[in-house]
DNA sequence: CGCGAGTTTGAAATTCTTCAAGATCGGTGG
DNA sequence: CCACCGATCTTGAAGAATTTCAAACTCGCG
């Protein structure tokens, strides 16, 4: 192993540094200059590692930070009083969790690991500290917030203007192009929810859903195995949604 | 009339700063020091009147600002490849138009006046550089969007989880609030929007809008005069949301 | 080996949409 | 001033999409 050994105070000390991270193209600092990145590198407090099944933060917790998923995959889900619960999103490598905490400085919604993951912990005092001396960081901060707004709206076409069979397609879709961002296959994964959280996000029951793929699987656009899923006719898939 | 008739370069600019307008309790300021209120006056760059059906933007268009609704009453919509639109938001006084378009720096959305409406432009690149100085105002944006964030997760929810009795319910619920929270009636309100609006933000056709509208009215929940509403039975309309 | 969580599939039930026909309203032009 | 027009809204009946209920299957794990 080419890593130092050496034992140091914190022991994940010398990779809770944006600079040193290898996620420098996906996840906050994108597009900042180096020298910016390197004055980042006081911005994130620790990691965190959380079980799968575990919480990341709950609805009703204080807001303290905000979380960039190193490694793993996570859902956010509102509960609604009768029980109810709606899965608002998934986040996997690379993308932010906690931002609906600023609001109110409470949290809104649950953040649940879907396998066991890992984020970075970036205190939200500090990066507005952080981000009145950094532009670079300050306008991609913002851009992170805003890019979740434009998410959110889509979310809101999908659920409000589109059929199952448009939902799921689009879904995949929308897998497939976050995998090959992250130099993964676009045309085979593995998903990490269950069908139930697939219908929760998509606004179907677990039936539908699994209908609808099995669907897709008779018209030769997918191979699903359980929970592995190969995309065998792109254009197919991306004609279904119109 | 009181007011001073001197000409001025700009016609409007008496008003055009926060300090002296109207909604500080509800805009952009909300909760600032009155200090850093005064230094707030560089940021709006001017007043813009829309006409009714009138785009403020359009999907596609450079963003240059965001803007806060004056007076009057705004859609937001995103439109699909294949013509569907999906109404994304409906803003009112004091509620902010245009984060979306931080993300891409190009608006992803439409937003059209529902009525004659105005609204404070607020250029971007000066709401950056002041919120630089202004940490009281570098918080207060990020709160709006992050509520933003947490509206659209409700919106989910409605779309996602609810039948359509309840999702109207929680609309007519909503819009009671905000009028209250503007000192107008709770009970009694106007709709900007036709039912093909509601509908689509609710993710219903507007023969069902309709036709759930009336059945409120039978069991007497609501009092409709086209789009006059008045709200006869709030515990019963609240009941009906879970 | 068997349990339980997750999944698949079928058939019936429900909700919502679609299609269709009038009704109502506000504004416009004669 | 009034008739008329287009846009919006209401209501009914038939149809479609999705859900619900039910049963059986698969797989990983203790």
């Amino acid at each position: 192993m080419p890593e130092p050994k050496t034992a140091v105070a914190t022991p994940t000390a010398h990779a809770t540094v944006c600079s040193q991270c290898g996620l420098l193209e996906t996840c906050l600092p994108v597009g900042m200059h180096t020298d910016e990145i390197e004055r980042l590198d006081q911005l994130v407090g620790q990691r965190r590692r959380i079980q799968r099944q575990g919480h990341l933060y709950r609805a009703g917790d204080p807001f303290e930070a905000i979380y960039a998923t190193r490694l793993g995959w996570f859902k956010t889900a509102v509960l609604h009083a009768d029980g109810r619960e709606q899965v608002t999103g998934f986040q996997m490598t690379g993308e932010i969790l906690g931002l609906d905490g600023i609001s109110t400085g409470t949290h809104s919604c649950d953040a649940i690991a879907l396998e066991d993951s890992e984020v970075c912990v970036i205190p939200y005092a500090r990066l507005e500290e952080l981000s009145r001396a950094l532009p670079g960081l300050q306008h991609q901060f913002h851009k992170v917030m805003s890019r979740e707004i434009v998410r959110d709206h889509g979310v809101m076409m999908l659920l409000g203007s589109m059929r199952a069979e448009e939902r799921l397609a689009a879904f995949l879709f929308n897998l497939s192009q976050r995998f090959d961002a992250r130099g993964f296959s676009a045309n085979e994964f593995h998903l990490r929810m269950t069908r139930n959280e697939i219908g929760s996000y998509l606004g179907l029951k677990l039936e539908t859903v699994s209908r609808t793929l099995s669907r897709f699987q008779e018209d030769g656009l997918i191979t699903v195995q359980k929970k592995h899923i190969r995309i065998d006719d792109f254009t197919g898939l991306r004609d279904l949604i119109g």
